[in-house]
DNA sequence: GGCTCGATGTCAGTTACTGTCATCGACCGT
DNA sequence: ACGGTCGATGACAGTAACTGACATCGAGCC
């Protein structure tokens, strides 16, 4: 693989994956993931801010996706509907590559400095929905609440798709999720 | 200061607070959070894991307080309103220490590393809120959900609290926050 | 065929963080 | 009072993440 082989940066994710997922992410260097993609250390930089960022490259297109989701639903949806849609769609993308999700999952789960990348970027995605809603005429706080409280039904829908070997639907657990955080939140 | 004056963490925890709001977080070394407090490099990572904890010492004990809190409400308490009442425990403790909230916030405020592991304390609160709950007979996916959804009321009146000059009680904003998210996930 | 420009390589430097061993000083028993 | 023990600290070397500066390559353009 020479100097000028297509696809740099794809190639730099794959083998960060890949070797975080055979020897673990704090035994592996960015020495070794930029030699096996065939670059060197300060090209993973330029294209990674950091080593962990490796592994969320994908998060900024989803989060444009349940923005502009969102921002194209109904004005008649109720804000907690409304948000729950937006982030079935990205379960939909997320339902089509399921191995590589539970790869990098599995990868995500084992470290504590990834679980906190992870945790921020979900909150990116919290505060994008919470802007989106603003601009739909919602106030605070009830678009604050109404985003915070969307990524937490996805991130227990998420969290049960990745552990559930039955293969249920991400955008179906989704849509479970809320419907018992509404019950939860009715009182019993 | 010598070598044996008395609580060198608490003196490493006020020389990295003051120094992280003069230059800023990224700006200030541990060698000289390590000078100023009249210790050494070696001996600040021997009291905390990494430089961002420093500023998450008191986050333990105020889960604590939280499960304690939360384990000891009547069995009669609908789950999402026990989670409300132990986070007011906490916030009751925050209540009184407001200047020394708002200075370490505006530090965390200003700095993603550590917007990223404060994420990562309220999930540990959350974890342990939801621990607590079904070891109350609360069965998933509802103990989760009461209990990332209370951090989620819990994050937002924080930041009123922190963000409002009219100095409105945290416990006070958490039950309305509370109040707010039963009125949007009821639909309007 | 030379030029330009973006992507990559090279190299030196800083700093967070760790392992190891030496040293200090408070406490304890005699 | 004296020596021994032990936890806390210091000293020092080392690794690896990350950055800045400058050189180099190769594709496209005139």
């Amino acid at each position: 693989m020479g100097r000028w082989e297509p696809d740099a940066r794809g190639r730099l994710e794959q083998a960060a994956l890949a070797l975080y997922g055979e020897r673990g992410y704090e035994q592996t260097t960015v020495a070794e993931i930029a030699a096996r993609a065939g670059l060197t250390e300060r090209t993973f930089f330029r294209h990674f801010a950091d080593k962990r960022e490796v592994l969320f490259a994908g998060s900024g297109a989803l989060r444009d996706l349940i923005v502009s989701t969102l921002a194209s639903s109904p004005d008649s949806a109720a804000p907690i509907e409304a948000v729950a849609t937006a982030l079935q769609a990205a379960g939909a993308v997320l339902q089509e590559r399921r191995e590589y999700a539970q790869q990098r999952q599995s990868v995500i789960a084992a470290n504590a400095e990834l679980r906190e990348r992870e945790l921020i970027k979900l909150a990116s995605w919290a505060a994008a929905l919470s802007d989106t809603l603003r601009r739909r005429g919602v106030t605070e706080p009830a678009a604050s609440l109404a985003a915070e409280a969307g990524i937490a039904v996805f991130r227990i829908a998420f969290e049960r798709w990745i552990n559930e070997s039955t293969g249920n639907d991400l955008p179906h657990l989704i849509r479970d999720s809320l419907d018992e955080l509404k019950a939860v939140t009715a009182g019993k």
